[in-house]
DNA sequence: CCAAACTGGTTTCATTTGTAACCATCGAAA
DNA sequence: TTTCGATGGTTACAAATGAAACCAGTTTGG
């Protein structure tokens, strides 16, 4: 029997982790170049700032992170002083995290850049491939819960 | 003026990575909880299995991985007596890696199960979803070298 | 022929990451 | 109330990663 050969460049895996892997790359640059922003740094940036305020779990959840990559990106950003830390009245285990100015300002900075970011690549599409995109992932998404 | 929020959950880069990053970690089962093998090791076993016989260089170029992963993957695979090295005639500098018996058993042992998991992953589509699927992934790529 | 530039590959070091253990606090149930 | 299991969050430790320095060996240009 002819031996089965896996051809890596299409296998859909792969090809999805290489592409989000280049966008990712390049996006990247935007938060570090620009402020020296790890990762989850900057998600952590652009979750407070899009919801005003949140736990440290809230944050793992909406963007993803692991709590321990929240929590030292949030230690991070503390140290800078772009976020302080409120405990809650009722229960002494949670701090609530906000943006202080300076982090709101560096936010403010950041979202026209990635929204720039993504409309200029969006733009090298036409509009079937761009309702394709929509559609893979979204399908993707769903397939994989 | 209004603040430019940034909604993370449909951005972009940010979707396509905690996409890939899911289906990646999912996938990643299959070589890592049978055999122990990271990342690197698995594409360098595929690399080798889907051409037969290959330089480090080239290794890294057709699975996308910094020289210095393919060498610790190697490095690693050959401890296992998976694969072996053979220095090229006419450029001392050169290895050519070649897999062992063993190292082909595991790669064909692990080819079904790399396709199956593909094949299952795509079923959960329909037809059209397939096709933006294609068509998106083929469209990002192409957009962004 | 020889120095300089380049290439294949490894190693070193600092940073990032994941897992698991941990500490404190809370909620529910006895 | 006391105890026990869950929860919010941090820390410790090991493994994975990336950048840059490095060591051959090779090519090129003078």
């Amino acid at each position: 029997m002819e031996p089965e050969i896996l051809e890596l460049e299409s296998f859909l895996p792969y090809r999805l982790y290489r592409l989000a892997d280049a966008v990712s790359r390049e996006f990247s640059r935007i938060y570090k170049d620009r402020h020296g922003l790890t990762r989850p740094e900057w998600r952590t940036l652009a979750g407070l700032g899009q919801h005003g305020s949140m736990t440290a779990t809230a944050l793992g959840e909406q963007s993803a992170m692991h709590k321990t990559k929240v929590s030292r990106a949030v230690a991070e950003l503390e140290q800078r002083r772009w976020l302080t830390r409120k405990p809650d009245e009722k229960d002494r285990r949670i701090e609530h995290l906000t943006l202080t100015r300076a982090g709101l300002a560096a936010y403010r900075e950041m979202v026209p850049l990635a929204k720039a970011f993504e409309r200029e690549l969006l733009a090298k599409l036409s509009a079937g491939e761009r309702a394709a995109v929509t559609e893979g992932m979204a399908a993707l998404k769903g397939a994989f819960g």
